[in-house]
DNA sequence: CCTACACATACGTCAATACGAATATAATTC
DNA sequence: GAATTATATTCGTATTGACGTATGTGTAGG
């Protein structure tokens, strides 16, 4: 059993404190995507995107889904709702940012033409999530 | 080469990710406070409240303005727009809690009852700063 | 000048973090 | 059940950050 800890405000801007977890951030946005995508999008060790999403997960921003050989990561809002704020603009200032934007530019190619992804060939397209239903899944 | 950086993400978060600089930041607030006031209210040693502020100082968040021996803190906001919504956003979320209005309480005592805060004997008064720099939230 | 005051910085130490590399775990496939 | 795939964790190391203590710097007043 994973002790789950109490949300932790000096942990929650740590956790946006680093430029990868920002990135990995900004490509989950409003969907659930496996951690495949990561790695082949922000082109980096396999090792240092699942420790950064480990983090974020201790940080209690994001959450996961396994499904098969696949673990899927996706944006959760915090039990603070002066949190939940901060997130929401954060992810609102990425999307202005031009890397971050890149960054999602090559998700949705990914997306629409895998044939150009080795690597991602079979894996789970990402999710939208439907962000009325944010906590309970059917 | 010069002190001053570019304005930096990273270090922007990794400046809101410790409470020690939050309480700083929630006592500034809308006032230019000089250090003797810090010390006094979060009961800290000098120079710890003095290197925070300096980290504060390094990511942009705050400036300083010398009053012969006394240094004046205030909160600047920084040159993104994003980043400036976030800050308001975070010193919004800290009016609201417990621990942050005690402190904001324990400032405005020391400054009404200036006689119970010996140190202070002769200590500038913190001087609010014209709303007209930073949008206001009534 | 010299001292006192307000504040900043340097130093040593310890904890937290980031990283690459290697290895472990979990689920699927054969 | 052995190999493969997807992801997580461990290990060793280098960097950063936080802290107490000691000391330095700038200013005002005698």
């Amino acid at each position: 059993m994973a002790a789950k800890r109490a949300f932790n405000i000096e942990r929650f801007f740590q956790a946006l404190g680093d430029n990868t977890r920002l990135r990995l951030l900004n490509l989950m946005g409003d969907q659930e995507i496996c951690v495949c995508y990561f790695v082949e999008i922000l082109d980096q060790p396999q090792p240092k995107i699942s420790r950064h999403l480990a983090y974020l997960r201790s940080a209690g921003i994001v959450a996961t889904r396994r499904d098969g050989k696949w673990m899927h990561y996706r944006i959760v809002m915090p039990p603070h709702i002066g949190a939940t704020q901060i997130l929401q603009q954060t992810l609102g200032w990425l999307k202005e940012d031009r890397a971050m934007q890149a960054d999602r530019a090559r998700l949705s190619k990914a997306c629409c033409t895998p044939a150009k992804f080795v690597a991602l060939q079979g894996a789970p397209l990402p999710i939208p999530i439907d962000s009325s239903t944010v906590s309970a899944s059917r």
